[in-house]
DNA sequence: CTGTTAGCGCTTTCAT
DNA sequence: ATGAAAGCGCTAACAG
């Protein structure tokens, strides 16, 4: 049922190493009779080799580790990010032939734990702030990817020298300052921002955005004022607040859907009363009324991404062009929630 | 760095066997002086054993693979299903120290492949139908757990004999009967379907909840009129025909969603002209305007008892009270979208 | 109570 | 051009 190298061999009357030399393309010296020999009856008992005992000798499997950071117990696999993002990753990895292996983490040690059990060829780390993705490059020789974590320009020195780190995120700041611009366009000249509740002390996703509002207000000579920025605990306030801008850049379609359902609730209307713009463009963004107009984040291209920069140095091809950090640039769908003023 | 039973036994002045029975809880005939001493060394130098030398030896891992067969490249991961299902998957697995490989499929031949490769502990397939279930199952014969996949009655018997062999899946058709009734029990007589296009043939999800409608309306008196069944690809001749029911049942959210999204363009309003309900309950159900009344499916649940099922042979506990096939309940989340007439 | 040993399936020198 | 043999890290008889 299950064949082996040595009965491949012995059913062919040759030594292991030649099959696995065939296997492996190593056929130089090898006659193409043997290689004819061997490779049918590869086909014949639909052979395929035994992984485990392969990476036990090479220590390095085809495993790719999917590590979701997150402080509760499990990922929350529900956000369409998670989706997309692995959507992506097996488009490579099956094109390649490697698997992945998804585990949540709650802390830095479970890398060291899982990263023991098996000799994984690279990672993946997804919901690293800085401080986490630190800890886990002490741990992590492989070539790993970091998904949407921003890092100090100051520690960006030392990882320049860091071999088999790699890096691939949105160009929040510049996105959100394309939505102030969007607006502006538009007429808007009072534009509120509405994002979920987190530390503003790290450095992240989140506070990229509010700084590319903050810049956008300013490269287009509005000034920045902290009353109009609302978190997502504060949708009533956000409402009593509608006179005080005429459009609002909310950083995620789920959060912008949520307000604008609140919105008709109160019984205003969007966009007329209040133009709403998001990011994320999720599957919903267009099926709900008025449809919005949203940036697409391609997260499935940067699980594509992320997974390529690392087979890079895992298949050990020539790297010359490669970049250490890949910043993506958003594009804008625009459709219905956005008012011409 | 990566410290060996090898290492830790001389470490400890003892041999690898021993270091293996305690790492093994086989501590029966071992001093609790050594236990102790080598329990010390392993965690002084952060031993995790190797699983690939353990899955080698021991021919099976700790791995389960979670297959996902689809006739596209790659499995549609935005589905919310998928997500829900894999944090219910996560879950357990971690609790139970098992590993998850997930691997999009396309033809049982891929299963044969990485079966091969990797020496799983047991399988869950998402996507199966009858067909390429029974097909799978020629090949695995480590513990599985279909979700969502029927079989039909006949096929049962051959089953019952089957070890190994688990299904869960929702009571598709109980739950359609389900949303009839309350339709019914609402003052609602003219009740729709509106449903994904499906091959009728098969026997799946979709052909239940269908069976259901047609149930509950036939155990209500009410006549079941297939022009009064729709697909997705018809939302105009849903909408045509507003006013030969005043209720639809939908078997997605999203679908819902979509329909609502375009009743309201026309200029009909929900749940006034028409009231909607549907399946499955995601996130956003909640977010739009009408609230959508519609059934909880706990596919997360799903998740944790599809690995809970088969982790029962893996283990090797022993498994009196465990049943064949597990048919979940739905919870119906009456909110907004369905008026009383 | 503890150690010796063979072997899981594969790769890789080193011979021939 | 092909083969023999050692060894990756671990487990499980079997011996003592």
């Amino acid at each position: 049922m299950k064949i082996t190298i040595k009965e491949i061999a012995k059913l062919a009357n040759v030594s292991m190493t030649t099959v696995s030399n065939v296997m492996n393309n190593r056929t130089n010296k090898v006659s193409q009779e043997t290689i004819d020999k061997i490779n049918n009856i590869i086909k014949e008992y639909n052979y395929t080799p035994n992984m485990n005992a392969k990476a036990l000798v090479n220590s390095s499997s085809k495993l790719i580790g999917l590590l979701f950071y997150t402080e509760q117990e499990i990922y929350n696999f529900n956000d369409p990010f998670a989706g997309q993002l692995l959507e992506g990753i097996e488009t490579i990895s099956r094109k390649e032939n490697y698997f992945v292996l998804i585990q949540t983490i709650n802390s830095v040690d479970d890398i060291g734990v899982i990263r023991n059990n098996w000799q994984f060829s690279g990672f993946i780390g997804v919901g690293f702030k800085q401080q986490t993705m630190l800890e886990a490059m002490e741990i992590i020789q492989e070539p790993i990817t970091f998904i949407d974590t921003y890092y100090d320009e100051i520690k960006l020195k030392e990882f320049k020298d860091k071999e088999n780190l790699y890096f691939v995120r949105s160009d929040d700041k510049k996105i959100a300052h394309d939505l102030v611009s969007h607006l502006v366009d538009r007429g808007h000249r009072d534009i509120a921002f509405l994002t979920y509740r987190v530390n503003l002390k790290e450095h992240g996703v989140i506070q990229e955005r509010l700084a590319g509002y903050r810049d956008g207000l300013v490269a287009h000579d509005l000034g920045f004022d902290s009353k109009l920025v609302f978190y997502n605990d504060q949708l009533d306030q956000v409402i009593e607040n509608i006179n005080h801008y005429s459009a609002i850049i909310v950083t995620a379609d789920l959060l912008a859907i949520q307000l604008i359902s609140q919105l008709k609730e109160q019984g205003f209307s969007v966009p007329d009363d209040c133009s709403v713009i998001s990011f994320d463009n999720i599957q919903f963004s267009e099926l709900i009324s008025p449809k919005l107009t949203t940036m697409n984040l391609f997260q499935n291209v940067k699980g594509e991404v992320a997974l390529g920069q690392i087979m890079v140095p895992i298949k050990g091809t020539p790297k010359e062009n490669i970049q250490q950090t890949i910043i993506m640039d958003g594009e804008l769908e625009v459709r219905e929630s956005v008012k011409q003023m």
